[in-house]
Order: C-alpha cells, then sequence, then structure tokens
DNA sequence: CTAAGGACTTAATCTAGTTCAAGATAATTC
DNA sequence: GAATTATCTTGAACTAGATTAAGTCCTTAG
C-alpha cells in the first residue's frame, strides 16, 4: 500500500509543500483488515482516524437491544471513524468493520495534534472535509424525513450503484432506517414495475 | 451590538491576537431581524455565514408541496445559515427566519475567504467548529432511528428547556420528524402521568 | 454429502405516526 | 372589542413500516 490515494485525497483541497507532504506520510500507519474484522470497536478509546485506501468498511451504532444501527458506508478514498471518540478520548459509541479485505491508512490521534501544530496548513484541509460531510450530514436529517422509504432506496441505489454488490441488504435497510422485510418488500414492488 | 459574545466563542477554541481580532471584527456586519424576518431565503444565494448574538432563529427546508421541515434553532451563541450556499455560492436550499426579535453578525464570504487568507489561524477554529458540529449531526440521525418520537421530545426538552417558551409548537414538531397533531398528543399522554 | 448457520423473502398481524376534519384558544388587526 | 387569522387540540379513519414467524436459498464446515 503506498500514499498515493490519501496524498491525492489531500490535494483536492491544499497544496502541501514536499516538507509537509513527507511529515503527514510519515506518521501514517498501514492497517489490513480482513472482512468482517473491526478496525474499531465500540467501549473503546479510538487511537486512529481512519483513512479507507480500498475496500469497504461500515461505521455503525449498536443499541441495548443488540440491534446494529447503520452510519455510514467508506469505500475507498473516505474518512471514517468516530469522530467525538478520536477527538475527546472517551469511549467510542460506534464501531467500524470492514465489509470487504480492506486496507486503510490510520493517523494516530497525537500524530494528528502533532501534525496541525507543526504544520497548520492541514487545518485548512480538515476544516474542509469536516464542513463538506456537514453539509452531506444535513442532507441526510432532510431527507429522512421528506420522502419515503423507497424513495429512499432508489435514491441510495443511484448515488452508490455498486455497493449493493457486495454489502449485505440487512446493512443497506439499517442505512436506509427500515427492517430487511421492509427493504425486501419494496425490492419486490421496483422490480415488477 | 458589540463583539464581546462572538470573540469570546472564537476565544473557547484558538487564542487570537491582537492583531487577529481586530481584523475579524473589522469584516463582521451587524444586523437585526425582527420576529417572522428572514436573514436569508431559499433560492438566493447565501452571502453570509451567520452568528447569532441575541434572540431565535430557524433554519428550515420547504418541500415542493410547500412544507417546512425545520433543520436547526439557533440561539445566542450559535453558527447558522445555508453552508453549502455559502461556500459554493449557488442557491440556497435552506431558508433562515428569525422566531423573536433577533442581533446577528453577518461574516461575508469574501471577507471570510480573505480572513482565512491573511490569517489561516481561523481554519482552526472553523475546523473545531464544524467538527463538533459534525458530531452532533451524527447523533441526531442515530437518534432519529433509535428511539420513538415520545422519547426524542423528552430529550429535547431536556437539551433546550426554554426554546418550548417562544418557539411555535408545530415548529418543534417538525424539528423533531413529526406531525403537530401527534406532538400534540404526546403532550398529553405525558402530562397526563 | 450432510448439517448448520446466515441472508433473503413472503405473508399475516400489528402499531406508531399520518391525514382529515372539526373545535377550542390564543394572538393580531382594524 | 369584534372580527380575523394562526396555533393548538381532539378524535376517527387510515397507512407506512414494524414485528413475528415460517420458509427458501446459499455458504461453509465437518
Amino acid at each position: 500500500m503506498n500514499t498515493n490515494s490519501i496524498l491525492a485525497s489531500i490535494r483536492k483541497h491544499i497544496k502541501p509543500s514536499a516538507e509537509e507532504s513527507e511529515y503527514f506520510a510519515s506518521i501514517l500507519l498501514p492497517l489490513s483488515v480482513k472482512q468482517g474484522e473491526f478496525a474499531e470497536k465500540s467501549g473503546e478509546t479510538t487511537r486512529y482516524f481512519i483513512y479507507v485506501n480500498s475496500g469497504c468498511l461500515m461505521t455503525y451504532y449498536t443499541d441495548k437491544d443488540g440491534d446494529d444501527h447503520v452510519i455510514q458506508f467508506s469505500t475507498s478514498g473516505w474518512w471514517t471513524g468516530d469522530l467525538q471518540s478520536f477527538t475527546e478520548q472517551v469511549p467510542a459509541t460506534y464501531s467500524t468493520r470492514a465489509l470487504t479485505d480492506s486496507e486503510v491508512w490510520l493517523i494516530p490521534k497525537m500524530g494528528m495534534d502533532q501534525l496541525l501544530e507543526k504544520y497548520p496548513h492541514f487545518e485548512k484541509f480538515f476544516r474542509i472535509l469536516f464542513q463538506n460531510s456537514l453539509v452531506t450530514h444535513q442532507k441526510r436529517i432532510i431527507l429522512a424525513g421528506t420522502v419515503t422509504a423507497e424513495e429512499r432506496y432508489i435514491r441510495f441505489r443511484k448515488k452508490y450503484p455498486t455497493l449493493e454488490q457486495y454489502v449485505p441488504l440487512k446493512y443497506i435497510a439499517s442505512y436506509l432506517g427500515i427492517t430487511p422485510e421492509f427493504l425486501s418488500k419494496i425490492r419486490r414492488k421496483i422490480s415488477g414495475k
């Protein structure tokens, strides 16, 4: 695994110097996560912020009844992890698990702090990253309250056309905020059209 | 209206120099918004990022049937506005309107760009602002899918105890993702307990 | 090859929350 | 201060989606 992808992702928003890029690369830890394995577990304090180099992971919340609620699927080029746990160093409420064999870069909490202190240029990158993510999250809140589950599923498929091929439907149902049974109904209805 | 509140809000996360503070204050525009008036309208391109100095505003989305969906209530100390419209300079999808007579500070888009270029120190402030907001939004998505409307209302009242006194219930219902009629039922049920 | 578990579907029943329609209360306006 | 308009409540009928339970189809392991 090389740093091409993650550095390219950064260069979309800022132009780091050679020195900055080199330092940034030096704090990264590579990790291979096999299908079904955890990149991070709820209850444990998150030590890393995660960049997905290849593969696919999901971040989810497990409620008191043991039911999982998917917050995000992260494919190549996405960042993920439990942001609150990472920044405040409190036990994580979310878990992140690989849906396919995946390769990720880890940014350790301490490395991140030192990076931002030494090269504040990266503040801009993360400002833009979080800002864009915030816009996406606002849209999702609106969507959940304005359109039906069927419509949400149709839009999901349009937005992530390949995901359905390797993500179990029950997790897609969870992401959409419905039960697998109801997703099944929707799929039958749509295919019969 | 003076800049004490907004500067204090910034000092919670960064320590700007006297020069930086002064420059920051110089780009701010004060605005008084009377109850019912708009700070910004959907369809128009947002020119300002908004800091609430006093009063209360709500940011909402109006769907194709003309129904409003409240995204956020913003009281003193909060930032608001249509972030996507502001950063990409595209027509806003959200509107922001005053629920009580309010005083806000406006940061013009151009002033913000120049501020961040001239004093990148502020990147850190907005990075933290967006990062925290992101955590809040993630929690809201989870909450919408895991607990009942009644539970959401109870938590809302606990989190914003004063809001109910001056925000019409129909907007609180919208924020909670339910109809005013159903909120009415919930309230009767709770008060009867 | 067979057993066992996970993923997906189907169908019946149920419920949280919506819709519609009518009244009751308050707030504004003239 | 009566009239108008908006907000809130109530109740009956309805529906999107949940729950429960059974059955099918795959994998994977022994």
